[in-house]
DNA sequence: AGTACAATCCGTACTACTACCGACATCAAG
DNA sequence: CTTGATGTCGGTAGTAGTACGGATTGTACT
């Protein structure tokens, strides 16, 4: 059998994990690393360059977060396909992943084969989930359709769950204050949370800053 | 054997950040992995078994996190050394890993060479931190000593994390706003956390609430 | 062309929180 | 017994955020 060669492009931000995914994946002769990548922002630049078949994608990553470089990607590059790599369970970060286009969603709790064998599905436009990833979105299907935030609404929601007040975000972002107190509102108001606290503790859960 | 030979045993609950830190070590012949385990609740078994140098250690783990587990091993087997390897570049995981007896700790995000160069001082009995970690402990010396909140001062700061308003902690508590909003005064002091995002995120750190 | 939504901005009144200043009671430890 | 830490409470002033109420632009889809 003379298979077609699955170009893979790794986006994580730790180094050993992007040395063990190469390392693991170098085992299979139908899958080719051909780029790497450990910044968010820099993902379109790379993919474009590189021209690969999937995208295997962290999530929670400086500048950009990998849902929104997710965004970026199927908006830009539509022959590459995205399947997140992360260490969340939690049924949001599955479905914002999915409603971003990534076709797949593993754990970092996988090990190769299984690895190996979600890029062979997403590469042959199937979509992949982990077994416990699959059983959790059969057994809490779609809740919160309302509860999707815009991209301008996570970054603002993410300087705030850094400790910014309305003021600084509105001097970094160059708009004015009563904008950031307005997406504030908004954000409120989709995720029904009232206090900041609560968004803080939302922000963490959704992996939109570290630590 | 190779008396210079470095035997380390990893311990991470990813399979990949596991095979990548293998493949990377295994470039370097003074050093030896033999051991690995995914558990915090079987370190102190394998660690009997394998006899290793030094202990790569993750912390986040299921069942038994990285910090517990050092402190078992501290006290176990006085032979073998504790680096730990994370990806929390916080002041307070890292003040609590070396209160734990861990002789080290990098980052996740630190490449191979210089976890090569971690081990080596660590087995000869040397301290090594990431150069980031360390800069941070120098800027932010000793604030761990008074960083210290009394179990009144954790409540409140569990309430705060809640979000719960000072009127409201005052109610609950029945004493008078003026007195939450001293606590609150004193806490972000003692932690040197202005923004109560920051107090939110140490909250959740310190597990002192929930999700 | 019309609708919907996102993103931007403003006014006003109100509440919550912060930064200072201070006080006093209790209780453990030197 | 003095000292220090803790927990309690207050005044006053200022800043930050909320809750209404609006508005305008641009884009995208029908």
């Amino acid at each position: 059998m003379n298979p077609a060669l699955i170009k893979v492009m790794l986006v994580d931000d730790h180094p050993m994990v992007q040395d063990g995914l190469s390392a693991c994946l170098s085992f299979y002769d139908d899958i080719a690393i051909v780029g790497n990548c450990g910044d968010g922002s820099a993902v379109l630049e790379t993919a474009k360059q590189c021209q690969p078949d999937v995208i295997l994608m962290d999530i929670s990553m400086p500048n950009l977060n990998g849902l929104e470089a997710t965004e970026i990607i199927i908006e830009s590059l539509d022959s590459a396909k995205v399947l997140i790599f992360s260490m969340h369970e939690s049924a949001e970060f599955v479905t914002n992943a999915v409603q971003a286009g990534a076709s797949g969603y593993i754990l970092k709790d996988t090990n190769s084969e299984e690895v190996y064998q979600a890029i062979k599905s997403i590469a042959q436009g199937k979509s992949y989930f982990s077994s416990s990833i699959a059983k959790m979105l059969i057994e809490n299907p779609a809740e919160q359709a309302n509860a999707r935030l815009t991209a301008r609404e996570q970054m603002i929601l993410s300087y705030i769950a850094k400790g910014q007040s309305s003021k600084d975000i509105a001097q970094t972002l160059t708009i004015s204050v009563r904008t950031v107190e307005a997406h504030r509102r908004n954000i409120k108001s989709k995720l029904n949370l009232d206090s900041l606290a609560e968004l803080v503790r939302y922000a963490m859960n959704q992996g939109l800053i570290d630590s």
